[in-house]
DNA sequence: CAGCGACAATGAACCGTTTCCACGTCTATT
DNA sequence: AATAGACGTGGAAACGGTTCATTGTCGCTG
């Protein structure tokens, strides 16, 4: 089977080779008629033109670059799988990289998506992104996790966690606890924020016991549950009667928690998650937590690659707004 | 910033291209005082050479193509983040597709791995993989659901079950029901063997009620959920006392269903699934599951498309064994 | 000591496109 | 009618590596 190059076409077209790649680029200036026959004759044969060829004489390859923390997290999972379906409508395709939440790996594989010459990288930086430099030259568009200084697309979290913060005051609650991510990671720090704010809006008694209901851990499951335990260990009219959670992961270990502990859920306690993974909705009882639209944040960072959308500007980032998503793991207080 | 390329390099280190190149593909003919030197240079300028120029010549991409049906799936999302481990080991990195077990959509992803030049394949059929043909010339491996008729890498599904069935028939279980995956896909039918299998071989009173119990759903939560409730909606000394589930999330499904009806696991209902996935060690009570090796599948996935390990023979799978993980959903049973 | 093979390194051809420039034709302008 | 510009196409250079045939050097052998 001898592979079928642009000669080829060329030549049972009668045409230049250099009018078979306008063909095929879609260039203006070849004419309707030339255009069908030679696209005819390229259908006929199968031709499909080389893209190491194409890139190198082109310079676009047609690869975009993802790097993540961890696959295995469901929410970069489905932001992975958004950011395919978007890049394939436009013909473009997706190399994906753990980063492992490790600054030199993540460095790594940035360098390798420079010198594969992909298009453009989409990145959600491991959480010390302090020693990351990236480079120039390349469009980066940042992902969820916010760099100071660079630009990027995210939800907006602190609005997200006040939606579900206010949801929980609405239903009567005071005492509201909160577990919050790693000191140093942006977002954990933007979802704390709009519990604080929130918090201090409602005003009066609940303002005064804000900031002593809150918990750091990191966003996995187990630390959920450590957190979980810490803000439960109290005497029943001090204890939180709800609890927000600054990822699903981490509500689903609180929830473990409380279930340790002999507190019903959602009776004698309310949680809310945030991030909205497909899991959220397997639980027992459901979750009730603030859905972040990974499939707007994902198109909209392909849509940037791709120079669709202005890459917003430095410290001025894109954000999209998250969704309550109510469960059965919130209800009314009891009265103490 | 003008880019480096191979003829800075060769000039100056006084050498000609060729030698870098061969410096490059660490080809034995080159002095070691040279190559010293040569990479000396290299490390100097900071020189990547272009992966497009180099594959055009040389045909080899170093780029591997895996296609998937759903990456949402976390046993698919953890195999894809152990094969990108396993490909950037040997400098090889990894596109991801998803073909959300479309057949066509699944023939186009495909394509276009083809044509973009990778040099190699994992792949994961869709259910409907029987109007599939496979490009010739290309290296394919089939992962987890085996194609009859071609070779692919797996865990040892029906051994794996039986291994779980085993287990519950240890513990004195004789009303075992088993929820299968869909009735045309391989690996479901493997698990339903194993099942049939080590029921049959338990002989007696157990051997006779086997395949009464048995319902078809697909794998996924709710399916399992909607199986759960039809195997458990029977008098008391009918029903199962114990559910094995084809799929974690089949499993956790279930679980829901049984807490619905009232019915306290383990007390009343043991309950395994198969997979491994997080998930099922996050669940209230853990779930006991069989576990399946992902991170062996992948790396030997890989393995055999870098032609390190032989291409296992037409019909002729490797098959890796599964794990038993104990978690809180079996105990023995209730007498009736 | 001549001849030969093995080995290192060179330099140019080559991979399959895109892109640039030149050329001929056709229309619009003066 | 002559000139300018616009337009469509052909032809060849260019992209940045790899590979192959070739040349030049050794060390050995007969």
């Amino acid at each position: 089977m001898p592979k079928v190059g642009i000669r080829d076409v060329a030549r049972l077209a009668g045409v230049s080779t250099g009018t078979v790649s306008r063909v095929l680029n879609d260039h203006p200036s070849v004419t309707q008629e030339l255009r069908t026959r030679v696209s005819g004759i390229i259908n006929e044969l199968g031709y499909m033109p080389d893209p190491s060829a194409r890139s190198m004489r082109s310079k676009v390859s047609r690869l975009i670059g993802i790097v993540i923390p961890d696959l295995t997290n469901p929410f970069f999972s489905e932001l992975v799988q958004s950011a395919e379906q978007a890049a394939a409508d436009h013909g473009y395709n997706i190399i994906v990289m753990t980063s492992f939440d490790h600054a030199a790996k993540e460095a790594d594989r940035i360098r390798q998506l420079t010198s594969r010459k992909v298009d453009g990288i989409i990145l959600v930086p491991s959480n010390d992104f302090h020693t990351l430099k990236l480079p120039k030259g390349l469009p980066i568009v940042v992902v969820d996790r916010l760099m100071p200084g660079y630009s990027g697309i995210a939800s907006d979290h602190s609005n997200g966690v006040r939606l579900g913060v206010e949801y929980l005051l609405k239903l009567g609650h005071c005492r509201i606890g909160f577990i919050s991510g790693p000191k140093h990671s942006v977002p954990a720090n933007d979802r704390l924020k709009g519990y604080l704010e929130a918090m201090e809006h409602a005003g009066g008694a609940v303002q005064k016991i804000g900031s002593t209901l809150v918990a750091e851990a990191a966003f996995d499951y187990e630390s959920g549950r450590s957190a979980g335990n810490y803000l439960l260990a109290r005497a029943r009219n001090e204890r939180p009667t709800a609890i927000f959670a600054s990822s699903d992961q981490q509500a689903i270990g609180c929830m473990r928690a409380a279930y340790d502990l002999g507190i019903p859920i959602p009776a004698a306690l309310s949680i809310v998650g945030f991030d909205g993974i497909p899991l959220s909705s397997m639980t027992i009882p459901r979750l009730t937590t603030v859905k972040q639209p990974i499939q707007k944040i994902a198109a909209a960072a392909v849509a940037v690659l791709l120079n669709e959308q202005p890459v917003p500007s430095i410290g001025n980032s894109t954000l999209f707004p998250c969704e309550l998503s109510e469960g059965e793991t919130t209800a009314a207080p009891q009265p103490d």
